[in-house]
RNA sequence: GAGACAUUGGUGUAGUGGCAGCACAACAGGUUGUGGUCCUGUUAGCAGGGGUUCGAAUCCCCUAUGUCUCCCCA
């Protein structure tokens, strides 16, 4: 490949090919993450890539920065303008609503694997296309639930073989205590807008919430003092977050409890929380360095009010989701050891023109019966079949050489001894077999 | 949207203004139809464009991409 069209066909910035020594982790992922999700009595939902942009607008918040400038928008032929989807719930909540879930047994578990699409600068494990695992559950309002999904968040990174992980928890309120909070807080604000950071000031109009959450330590210094939000929740909210800690008690998972957590979409009410990794090799070991090096795996929370602002009727939820690049980020870096996937036992091996037509059939009885094949075709030199077949680390090679295609034989190398034999064609499948259990 | 650093065969790298080298990988050989180790050979590169210079991988500018801070998020 020249340098030109080498550069001329990157893949999009932002995005990346999953080249095949990849797949093994994805594999795995997607196994375990389908394993945990049935054994939860999560049943699996695919939504379309792309859906109406009025839907994020919608739902999502049109001032978060997510619809504000990272959506991939785009006129469809005459139709409403159309989105890449930056995120899964909003399309499982509109899948539910479309289809009349309401009428299934509630509450209505769903889990799904798919890209999203986000227009942002790409960093190491941030991307233009990604893809997110999410559980929802759907049209029940039980605080166990949240406690459910947080578990099963967890539950999925831990059959994954990674460590350290935690979550930490906060509850944001509701419609009815939310709003209230809110002017409170930018009442305290207001008084010292003057000391606040660039991007706090911006924040106030923003998502006052955020505010909370800023790093720079005059900020932080206010946020002290700051009302806190825990202690303005309603009965109702007060009472579920109760709850949740309870169920969450009740298992062995690590969770912190962080009054600043805000997520970014505006459908969240009550219960958010995020998945992180607690990172041990923290270089200089400065409070700073600590802070940045707790990777956010995923998170969620409980999204009452999603269904109304997309004008169904009243469905409670609650959802999370993990960043499946994320996760494999880690387990590359925790050297979990995922099994490879294609692992040949046996080589056939093949020398001369009738037995080169002849090793497509004899290929084909041993795959049938079972046994994992390799081959090598292309190369018509002994010695390259038989390098090929020891880079595989195969057990055993098959020869089907001229005089062999003739005789209706074929020779069996041991690749261990290099002991050979002779055994006829009709038995070949049952001596392999015996000879690969042992 | 703001700032910093980087980019040399497929991969990892050397080369600070004077012949682009090394290792691994890949491919082909090392005399009849036999792998690993070894030996030989082949393929293949200065991200793209412009400028300075007798001469640029090297210095300057622009672009692209990557990485890292912010912002935000998975």
């Amino acid at each position: 490949m020249t340098a030109k069209a080498k550069k001329q066909f990157q893949a999009p910035k932002g995005t990346f090919d999953i080249l095949p020594e990849d797949q093994k982790y994805w594999e795995k992922v997607r196994k375990v993450i389908k394993h945990v999700a049935i054994g939860y009595g999560f049943e699996r939902i695919d939504t379309p890539a792309i859906e109406s942009s009025d839907l994020y607008a919608l739902s999502a918040g049109e001032t978060t920065d997510v619809v504000e400038k990272q959506m991939y928008t785009f006129k469809s032929r005459g139709g409403d303008p159309l989105t890449l989807r930056p995120e899964g719930t909003i399309s499982v909540m509109r899948s539910f609503l479309e289809h009349g879930m309401q009428q299934l047994p509630q509450p209505v578990k769903l889990y799904y694997m798919a890209p999203m699409f986000r227009y942002e600068q790409p960093q190491a494990g941030r991307y233009r296309q990604h893809h997110q695992a999410g559980f929802e559950v759907l049209g029940d309002q039980d605080p166990i639930y949240d406690a459910q999904v947080i578990y099963v968040c967890l539950l999925a990174g831990e059959e994954l073989g990674l460590k350290n992980l935690s979550v930490e928890i906060n509850s944001i309120g509701c419609s009815k205590c939310r709003p209230a909070y809110r002017s409170q807080l930018l009442r305290y604000y207001r008084s010292r807008t003057a000391k606040l950071c660039k991007d706090c000031k911006r924040r106030m109009k923003k998502n006052p919430l955020r505010l909370l959450d800023c790093k720079e330590e005059k900020c932080q210094q206010m946020h002290v003092n700051a009302p806190n939000l825990i202690d303005h929740l309603c009965q109702e909210c007060h009472d579920h977050f109760k709850l949740v800690l309870e169920y969450l008690d009740e298992t062995s998972i690590p969770y912190v409890l962080n009054s600043h957590l805000v997520r970014g979409f505006d459908y969240y009410t009550k219960t958010v929380f995020e998945v992180f990794l607690e990172d041990e090799h923290v270089e200089g070991g400065s409070e700073k360095s600590h802070q940045r090096s707790k990777l956010a795996l995923g998170g969620g929370g409980r999204y009452d009010n999603l269904a109304k602002a997309l004008g169904g009727k009243d469905v409670p939820a609650v959802g999370g989701s993990l960043g499946m690049e994320r996760i494999i980020g880690v387990m590359k870096k925790q050297d979990v050891k995922v099994p490879t996937l294609f692992k040949p036992e046996v080589f056939l091996i093949q020398l001369g023109a009738l037995s080169k037509k002849k090793s497509l059939r004899l290929f084909e009885d041993l795959r049938k019966a079972g046994i994992v094949v390799a081959e090598s075709f292309g190369k018509d030199s002994i010695k390259a079949q038989l390098r090929s077949a020891d880079r595989l680390g195969v057990k055993i090679s098959l020869i089907l050489g001229q005089k062999e295609a003739i005789d209706g034989v074929v020779l069996l190398r041991e690749m261990d001894s290099g002991v050979q034999e002779s055994v006829e064609l009709e038995k070949i499948i049952k001596v392999v077999k015996d000879r690969l259990k042992k």
